[in-house]
RNA sequence: GCGCUCGUAGCUCAGAUGGAUAGAGUGUUGGCCUCCGAAGCCAAAGGUCGUGGGUUCGAUUCCCGCCGAGCGCGCCA
């Protein structure tokens, strides 16, 4: 429709050219937007104000010139000059009508599009530290993450979901470590606890499976393990010592029985993190090990590669990556004076191996506290000759809870936080998922635990679920009443209040506004597109009655609640959120 | 100090590419179930869009200064 009106537009400005009217060639961009009120039709174009200067005429004078040059059509009631020069059309109703029976043939495909020409994009989200199981600052990212891959899908984008899993750095040693000290404790030793090893139950936990399947396989003893190692906190350097204690669980080990126990509290956090995301409806194609980077020699080759193209120089013993050459503000150790390479030189590695797997696209979902390294990947990319544009980052800001009007705060490391498992089970997937995509996401969020769990108006995500319950009841108490309904068949015609017009433009522009959030990595548009449908259907609902006498007028109204309880269902999915039939 | 993201109703937030009278929810006040689900609807009240300039027919939107908030500025990951 949007599409017809701008042609009409353009057309009727040849016209207007051609015979002198205006001046020729004064670059039209014609720009048609739905109508924020029904007094101003169904669609408005300001054509007339941004042509009026080149024009050389007030914009309502044009805008008359232009209207009168409109060609009519039958899909187009009426169109006219309305406020400082805006162009408001009218549909006929029978075309603006004729979206119910779209709705109703298309199903769980209405809104579908092929925009992304099956276009191949990555989006990588989550790739927290399998250091402990996900706490709810990490859900949002999931959350989003999950909605923009379905949103993407859904306008046609061949989409495969990564996570990064980093496998390979200091926190998983500490990880490796902490585990063991635990276990050292259930072989009947005395350890004095790290202050910056991970406090959390889950680490007894691997402890515990451990022992039991190794019994005293790795046990030392404690005097052996903290011979010569540095102080903790608070009168040594709690960095310093846990780093002593991971290299002496490594020597005392051996590399392989160190890797065993590793490799435990890996794997079992992994899984750990694989369950609670598939529980929060979050599936991912594929886990992407960062330490398989060093196996299979990418670091080196990503290293190599930025040094034959001459951008990487050695100083103080250490390679240096000069992405100051590409914006970046300072340069970056690639490889550090000890020979190992940096996390810096795994991520240039791991993206340049995300374009070699032939992603036209590649979209990552940060946390907002990560926005200072966006600069020196893409330099990377751009030094490795990627077109570092087709790298997206997307952050997302911290969601901070609230319980009791109180802010509640969170620690992986000191064990104290709230998961994402808890969260769900205390509000419920639906309400997590949405609260979580409600907002926009660069916008920092207050996440009301109080108002999540309440199961009342309050809590909105129940106000869409219960217009969709609604619709689904009217249907069951026809059914009983043994009322059939010829929805397909409706005369549609019969639909003419202000509610029902008004819900008709809204399912009308339900393919746009998720190609919208889709295209503009907006989730959140989909939430305020819904509950503005839900609030038309609540309002229509309290001022007619469906089940009339009338049977012309029962299929029809019948037919548009239809209509609207499928695109309330096809949103809801997009969101991960259910669309129950009762409540 | 430099950089990123922000600042809209009492509170939580929408307002893409500049447009018509800046909108929801919540809270407050008052109405609506002899009628399809009141987890709903209707109405009222609530705003110098942080602040001061600039750009133009027009600025919540774009540019600059200032104030305020969060987060970054490692041979950590």
């Amino acid at each position: 429709m949007k599409q017809i009106i701008s042609d009409l537009i353009a057309q009727a400005l040849r016209e207007l050219e051609q015979t002198s009217q205006i001046p020729s060639e004064i670059g039209a961009n014609i720009q048609v937007t739905p109508a924020r009120d029904p007094g101003q039709g169904d669609y408005a174009s300001n054509v007339a104000l941004t042509l009026a200067k080149a024009a050389g005429m007030p914009p309502r004078t044009l805008a008359d010139l232009i209207v009168g040059q409109i060609s009519a059509i039958d899909t187009i009631e009426k169109v006219e000059v309305a406020g400082p020069g805006f162009i408001n059309f009218f549909v006929a109703s029978a075309t603006s009508h004729s979206i119910i029976r779209n709705v109703l043939e298309q199903g769980d495909d209405f809104g579908r599009s092929s925009h992304g020409q099956g276009g191949k994009i990555q989006i990588e989200y989550v790739s927290a530290n399998p250091t402990g199981p996900l706490h709810v600052g990490h859900g949002r990212g999931a959350a989003i993450g999950a909605t923009l891959a379905s949103l993407l899908n859904f306008v046609g984008y061949e989409v495969q979901q990564e996570y990064y899993v980093n496998d390979a750095g200091r926190q998983m040693h500490i990880l490796g470590t902490s585990v063991w000290l635990r276990y050292l404790e259930l072989c009947g030793e005395t350890v004095t606890f790290p202050s910056n090893g991970y406090q959390g139950d889950y680490v007894w936990d691997i402890a515990a499976t451990l022992h039991r399947e190794n019994e005293a396989r790795f046990q030392k003893p404690v005097a052996e393990v903290m011979a010569e190692v540095s102080e903790d906190a608070p009168a040594g350097d709690k960095e310093k010592h846990i780093d002593d204690l991971i290299e002496k669980a490594q020597t005392l080990l051996g590399e392989n029985e160190y890797r065993i126990v590793f490799d435990l509290a890996l794997v079992t956090l992994v899984d750990v993190i694989r369950n609670d995301l598939h529980a929060f409806g979050v599936d991912f194609d594929c886990w992407f090990s960062e330490r398989s980077l060093s196996d299979d020699g990418l670091i080196d080759q990503a290293i190599q590669r930025l040094q034959d193209s001459g951008n990487v120089y050695e100083q103080d013993g250490a390679q240096w990556f000069r992405s100051t050459d590409f914006g970046d503000e300072k340069d970056r150790v690639v490889r550090r004076e000890n020979g190992q390479t940096t996390y810096f030189a795994s991520d240039i590695a791991y993206h340049m191996n995300k374009f070699d797997r032939g992603f036209g696209r590649v979209i990552n979902i940060w946390g907002a506290d990560h926005h200072g390294y966006i600069p020196r990947v893409k330099a990377s990319l751009t030094a490795l000759g990627y077109d570092a544009d087709n790298l997206e980052v997307e952050l997302v800001q911290f969601a901070n809870l609230f319980e009791n009007g109180n802010k509640i705060s969170m620690s992986t490391r000191s064990g104290e936080f709230v998961t994402l498992r808890q969260l769900r089970e205390d509000v419920g997937l639906d309400a997590a998922r949405f609260f979580y995509v409600m907002r926009k996401t660069e916008q920092h969020m207050d996440f009301d635990l109080d108002l999540a769990r309440e199961q009342s108006n309050d809590n909105p995500v129940y106000y869409l679920q219960y217009a969709h319950a609604r619709i689904c009841s009217v249907r069951r108490q026809c059914a009983e009443k043994g009322i059939s309904l010829v929805t397909g068949e409706a005369n549609l015609e019969r639909l003419e209040n202000t509610h029902e017009q008004a819900l008709v433009k809204q399912l009308s522009i339900f393919p746009e506004r998720v190609e919208a959030a889709a295209l503009r990595r907006e989730p959140h548009l989909v939430v305020n597109y819904l509950r503005e449908l839900a609030n038309l259907f609540h309002s229509w609902y309290n001022a007619h009655q469906f089940m009339v006498d009338d049977v012309e007028l029962r299929d029809a109204r019948m037919a548009l609640a239809s209509a609207i309880s499928q695109v309330l269902r096809n949103g809801l999915k997009l969101m991960g959120v259910s669309a129950p039939e009762t409540m």
